[in-house]
DNA sequence: TAGGTACACTGGTTGGACCAATTGATTCTA
DNA sequence: TAGAATCAATTGGTCCAACCAGTGTACCTA
């Protein structure tokens, strides 16, 4: 026989479902300032340390604001702060490169997609800036790769899909991070320099052509290429492969 | 000009920092009982209730469980304890079902694929029990989606990528909750008992006959298919398919 | 009126206290 | 002696009162 754990009830638990309620029914809006500490644990019937947890947590959530001095205030979510919750969890966990790698490609051949379907104007103008900037500081290894990143993102926020977007973000920074402490920095020219940007401008051009189908196969090409190039490294790195929670 | 706003460094921070660390160095390892919160807070040298902040967080990250009078205990990942850091985050942000649909299809396809390539003699028996739940019971509303959520569920498992995994479940059990209350269940009905069946039917087939491509197509046909019932559903739901922040 | 200053208020942090639950050693019992 | 009941130490959960360091405002002054 197999039984669920029960987990006690915690005051703060509550805390936190009181004022998510309000934030989803639109009680409290972006912008609005909350009560002082005192006063809402006051309002609540609760001390102000428990108080303080709900709020760390809606912090953490990135669903609110905290000020030391001023005061806390529910985010606007318009800013596009990509500080998911995933990211910390990523940086902890025994997660395989390989796994990762799977997740970043599926969501971003779909965005790639979507953005050929539903760039706008501006988001058209973002992806050529960075690629851009891609072609004249392509001897830079750290500019290079900030654009890199920049256009990756880009097409991510082109899709108009914002929860799609922070995903990939997340993982995208992820990986990034990984590859340099495998030391790829060192022969990403080999590669970057001369192949990526030809990769990079095919995917933008079928952006800019609203041709969906094309994108998604130059993102794939493109991703499938970086990807050979990692897989050499990872054999013989420090990125730990094997170690991962299996089922 | 622009300028970036400047975060005042918060003390639990630094601890979530030096813990974290400890964990990905392996230096703490799943299962272990971390000190007690007197202890580490005075190791640490800061207060308890700083301390409890940062557990805190790292609790809601499912880094950790915390059992009252019993200790802290670092989680142990294969416990597919699906607890991501994204669904209290889904549940207060305004996404629009349309977003996280695109999302769930792009990774739920991809895992079918990966499944067929993959997926153990003991994940299949799975996906079979839970196909076959769906055929006994599904004139039991509950019961069947019940089993239809565990079906899909068992073919992200088969996958065996586990953060992809987790991501999966987490949106398709929201996207799930959404539906209900929207007032799915009634209506379910007239296409879950004969399509739904045979769409699965085929998917479970693919990835048994060890055939990607296909077992990615008929996901593909089945979710556009339970997409396109869930269209007409959202149109005059309560379902807030607009209030979603752009870029 | 413009500028500066004092003050009330905010979140950040601390230390101490008490509760309820868990745990493990101790003692009692059969 | 083995098992059961008991007790005490320890743990996390919660609360309180206090102080700090910033912020914002109202007031006062030149």
């Amino acid at each position: 026989m197999h039984l669920e754990k029960i987990k006690p009830r915690r005051v703060y638990e509550d805390v936190l479902e009181q004022i998510t309620k309000l934030m989803s029914k639109g009680k409290i809006n972006p912008g609005d300032r909350l009560m002082g500490e005192r006063e809402m644990a006051n309002a609540l019937g609760v001390s102000r340390t428990t108080l303080r947890e709900a709020l760390r947590t809606l912090e953490h959530l990135g669903l609110v604001d905290i000020k030391p001095g001023g005061g806390t205030f529910v985010k606007d979510q318009n800013l596009n702060q990509v500080i998911s919750p995933l990211a910390l969890a990523l940086s902890v966990e025994q997660n395989s490169f390989h796994d990762l790698w799977e997740i970043r490609f599926s969501l971003e051949v779909t965005a790639a997609g979507l953005a050929a379907q539903q760039a706008t104007p501006e988001n058209l103008q973002y992806i050529e800036a960075a690629l851009r900037e891609m072609l004249s500081c392509w001897s830079d290894h750290a500019s290079f790769s900030k654009a890199d990143l920049r256009f990756h993102y880009m097409i991510a926020q082109a899709s108009q899909n914002a929860m799609m977007s922070r995903l990939l973000q997340t993982f995208v920074v992820h990986l990034y991070e990984m590859s340099l402490k495998a030391g790829y920095s060192r022969f990403m020219h080999d590669r970057e320099g001369v192949q990526t940007i030809n990769e990079h401008s095919r995917i933008f051009e079928a952006i800019k052509n609203r041709n969906p189908e094309q994108a998604r196969l130059s993102m794939q090409e493109h991703l499938q290429g970086v990807r050979r190039d990692l897989e050499g490294l990872l054999e013989d790195s420090t990125i730990d492969d094997s170690n991962m929670p299996k089922v």
